[in-house]
DNA sequence: TACAATGTTTTAAG
DNA sequence: CCTTAAAACATTGT
């Protein structure tokens, strides 16, 4: 499930184990979670050492720890991080475990579209370098998500907000309550908005992830009513903007919900 | 049974 | 070289 905010939500969730050292590195090394990563030298590098700190950037984590080791996390689609007994045995899908003294921190993944990733030196690892101005950032510009725009004129804007280049953090249930919210049909070329919907889009996009990041990503709790979020996924499920049916299809390659009513196909030229 | 799922990555085509 | 679209990935649930 994991977007920005949830994300971010399962970043805290190992924060119980700041500043304890690893005991023990529990693995299931042959497991796809682990691509191209090194996991003799994540034993290695992990066991004795700290949990110092931990960030968040878009959908990406990092976790860093004593005797230069930094750890990679994409929760990818079904991915969790969650705290259990020191002791607790590791389930089926439990293919990262870190034993400390008072808790074990779990990663936990299905389906295995998430990653972890491990480097081990003084300086941060490339994939944690160059990366996008975060939605929420300064260097998120109205100008800047615009030229984004103009780059990727011809997709239609849904799959464009999907782009972690450009707006890292956003995932399909974002998208869609932003385009509601923006009253912007999901199919429109991305070239084609108006000077007022793009300002209401980079207004929208931000207004989303800051309520988000404190309704799910601080406490967990439910997001408003008053969003699509809520009706979504309900069968028969009805705009709680205009009561209009709502309508679901295929656009960017995921499923895509919007309201017929509130948001038009086009208005031409 | 068949399809879809809050996501990337690869491949192919324009 | 750049953008876009579609398939692939592994597992579970409806």
């Amino acid at each position: 499930m994991p977007e920005l905010a949830e994300v971010e939500f399962f970043r805290k969730q190992w924060g119980r184990g700041l500043h304890c050292k690893i005991l023990s590195v529990e693995l299931h090394g042959d497991k796809k979670i682990f691509r191209g990563t090194d996991v003799k030298a994540l034993e290695k590098g992990l066991r004795g050492a700290t949990l110092q700190g931990s960030e968040a950037h878009g959908k990406q984590l990092l976790f860093r720890f004593s005797k230069g080791g930094w750890l990679g996390v994409h929760l990818g689609m079904t991915g969790k991080l969650r705290i259990e007994p020191p002791g607790a045995p590791a389930l089926k899908h439990d293919h990262l475990v870190l034993r400390q003294s008072r808790q074990s921190l779990v990663f936990s993944d299905p389906r295995q579209f998430g990653r972890i990733l491990f480097h081990c030196g003084k300086d941060q690892p490339a994939w944690w370098a160059n990366r996008p101005a975060e939605i929420l950032s300064r260097q998120f510009t109205r100008k800047a998500m615009e030229l984004f725009l103009t780059r990727h004129a011809r997709a239609p804007i849904k799959a464009v907000l999907l782009l972690q280049t450009g707006f890292p953090g956003i995932g399909n249930w974002m998208a869609d309550e932003i385009l509601w919210q923006s009253k912007i049909h999901p199919a429109r070329p991305a070239g084609k908005l108006r000077p007022a919907e793009t300002g209401k889009l980079f207004a929208k996009i931000q207004s989303v992830s800051r309520t988000a990041l404190r309704i799910v990503g601080e406490n967990d709790g439910d997001l408003p009513k008053s969003w699509l979020f809520n009706h979504r996924w309900e069968r028969g499920g009805h705009c709680p903007a205009d009561g209009a049916a709502l309508r679901r299809g295929q656009i960017g390659g995921r499923t895509t919900c919007w309201c017929p009513g509130c948001q038009i196909p086009d208005v031409g030229v």
